[in-house]
RNA sequence: GACUCCGUAGCUCAAUCGGCAGAGCAGGGGACUUUUAAUCCCAAGGUUUUGGGUUCGAUUCCCAACGGAGUCACCA
């Protein structure tokens, strides 16, 4: 509803109707609150004294000798409370991991006992001093003998219970709920260690990306997101405004068109990571803004860019889970052998039981590929046809990562044909896990039959084809100064983070998914 | 965009054929000075996503809207 509404009926809801109504457990917490703050308690206070992490405490406890005192002050959220009466045990987290709370009325006085036990609710920040000691069931924990509240929480956070079993932690009545655990991540991540755990992966990940391509002579760029001109891939952009300028801009859907430039420049080696941004449906491994790699190396081709691709992707995997065999939904993958290269023409004849190159032209290849159950759209151009059948017949079952070399030239306006072939170009992509995880060529650098391209792509899709690029002048001259011969490469780094944390949908290696505006 | 399934307490889930909407956890009151899914006693908590309809009676059946999940389509 709201989405559709015009802003003046957007702006009404927000100053009359949105506003945050507590629920009955909200009051509760807003009475505690007003309590603290009548028993001269501030519980939103501006300093906080730390002098160790808990996993740093329990660390110095096990490094001291019998009967040395290890005093600290800890400071987390407060998970979970046993409240056994005059003592209480109480488990307080922060980034490092957990400790337990052992506090007695006799050790911090009546008023600073019942205050805990009556005026702060799970969820809430504290920090406790005291001395490390361990426990008669054996757990390293404080022995408080003062709390201050950090931070009041108002509302409750879906705390689950966990119970140690075998050394597997077993959490009761997760917060589990998709939908909440996506639209409230801060929540997810709060009561979720292990969602918190794949995010330190992605980040691994990335820095490991970054590493590599900076150890391999590679230059880090950033080029513009807003962009007067869409180009590099097929896809529908996004449009804005600029009202100064009064110019409609593109948010881009691919990095490619302005990193050749920069070949041109002078510049062998860049790469950019980045966001792109693509008006196309949403799955499992579509989001419509995702973060991709793409580099480019002048004197490469696209079998450097293959070698290049393995070594990446073994040190990627190493550095982020230190190993290059992985388990990726129940299959075993490895990254450090070298991958399997197929032929596009081989990789259909093997799948699809079908060669391609029996069927020259776009109309008796689609009624080959209706003959054996397969899909055709109309008017789909030859090429169209051919990776269609790769989606259908062959993507599935590449779990192992492999390239597949050799696409048709008809979509693929960017990179070189294959010597003595005019119909495949020197272009690859690579598939693992079931999923297309890059797209790299031999990048076209003659101008002239740059634009050859340009144009045949403008017959090939239609004058109302959305995902028709328009002819990007500019980039045609930069192409006129002269470029290098290069290799270009793009890969999804949310697909590679899936592949890398065993995650089964791309929105949970992305922080805050896209989802449909929802009135609250 | 199409189809299928789902939406019940703060969280996780029940509710038989259409017959008074329940439980665990969390929260409230009480007991307990080494517990750890603490335990025990007591009380409370609901516009069953929203709006219509059928019916004596709807969480349940029908229609629509909203949101989500899955499949498909789209995604060189």
């Amino acid at each position: 509803m709201k989405r559709m509404m015009p802003c003046a009926t957007r702006a009404f809801l927000w100053e009359n109707d949105m506003s945050w109504q507590p629920n009955p457990l909200e009051e509760q917490r807003l009475e505690k609150l007003a309590r603290l703050r009548e028993a001269g308690i501030e519980p939103y206070p501006l300093r906080v004294e730390r002098s160790h992490t808990t996993a740093e405490a329990i660390a110095a406890f096990e490094a001291a000798a019998e009967g040395d005192t290890v005093a600290v002050t800890l400071c987390g959220r407060l998970l979970s409370v046993r409240d056994m009466g005059k003592s209480v045990f109480a488990d307080i987290a922060d980034e490092s991991g957990r400790v337990q709370l052992f506090l007695r009325r006799d050790d911090v006085g009546e008023e600073a006992h019942a205050h805990f036990r009556k005026l702060l609710d799970l969820g809430d920040f504290i920090s406790a001093s005291g001395e490390m000691f361990r426990t008669r069931m054996g757990e390293v924990s404080l022995h408080a003998r003062g709390w201050t509240l950090l931070s009041k929480a108002i509302s409750p956070l879906p705390v689950a219970k966990e119970q140690e079993v075998d050394g597997q932690v077993v959490r009761y009545s997760a917060f589990a709920d998709l939908e909440e655990r996506y639209r409230q991540r801060y929540a997810d991540l709060a009561v979720n260690p292990e969602v918190r755990d794949i995010f330190r992966a992605r980040a691994r990940m990335v820095s490991a990306l970054r590493r590599f391509m900076d150890d391999n002579g590679f230059l880090e760029v950033e080029t513009p997101i807003l962009q007067p001109l869409y180009g590099g891939a097929a896809a529908r952009p996004f449009t804005t405004y600029h009202n100064q300028l009064k110019q409609e801009l593109y948010l881009r859907i691919s990095f490619e068109l302005y990193l050749k430039r920069l070949l041109v420049g002078g510049y062998e080696r860049v790469y950019e990571i980045g966001r792109d941004f693509r008006n196309e449906g949403v799955s499992f491994k579509h989001n419509p803004e995702f973060t991709q790699l793409e580099f480019y190396a002048a004197y490469w081709d696209y079998r450097d860019v293959m070698d290049f691709t393995e070594r990446m992707l073994a040190a990627a995997a190493r550095e982020t889970l230190g190993t290059t065999t992985i388990t990726f939904q129940g299959h075993t993958i490895d990254f450090g052998a070298a991958w399997q290269r197929l032929t596009m023409r081989d990789a259909i004849r093997q799948f699809a039981e079908i060669d391609y190159m029996d069927y020259p032209d776009a109309t008796s290849l689609a009624k080959a590929i209706k003959d054996i159950g397969g899909e055709a759209p109309p008017n789909a151009p030859w090429g169209k046809l051919i990776d269609g059948l790769l989606g259908d017949f062959v993507e599935p079952r590449l779990i192992q990562p492999t390239f597949i070399l050799d696409y048709p030239r008809d979509i693929s306006p960017l990179a070189k044909s294959v010597p003595g072939d005019p119909l495949h170009v020197e272009r690859f992509e690579f598939f693992i896990g079931g999923m297309e995880m890059g797209n790299a060529f031999t990048e076209l650098n003659d101008p002239q039959e740059q634009r050859r391209r340009f144009e045949a792509l403008q017959e090939t899709f239609g004058k109302d084809d959305e995902e028709r690029n328009p002819i990007d002048e500019d980039y045609l001259r930069a192409m006129r100064y002269g470029m290098p011969p290069n290799g270009g490469f793009g890969m999804g780094i949310d697909r590679l983070a899936m592949l890398l944390t065993d995650s089964r949908t791309l929105r949970e290696v992305l922080l805050f998914p896209h989802l449909r505006e929802r009135d609250e």
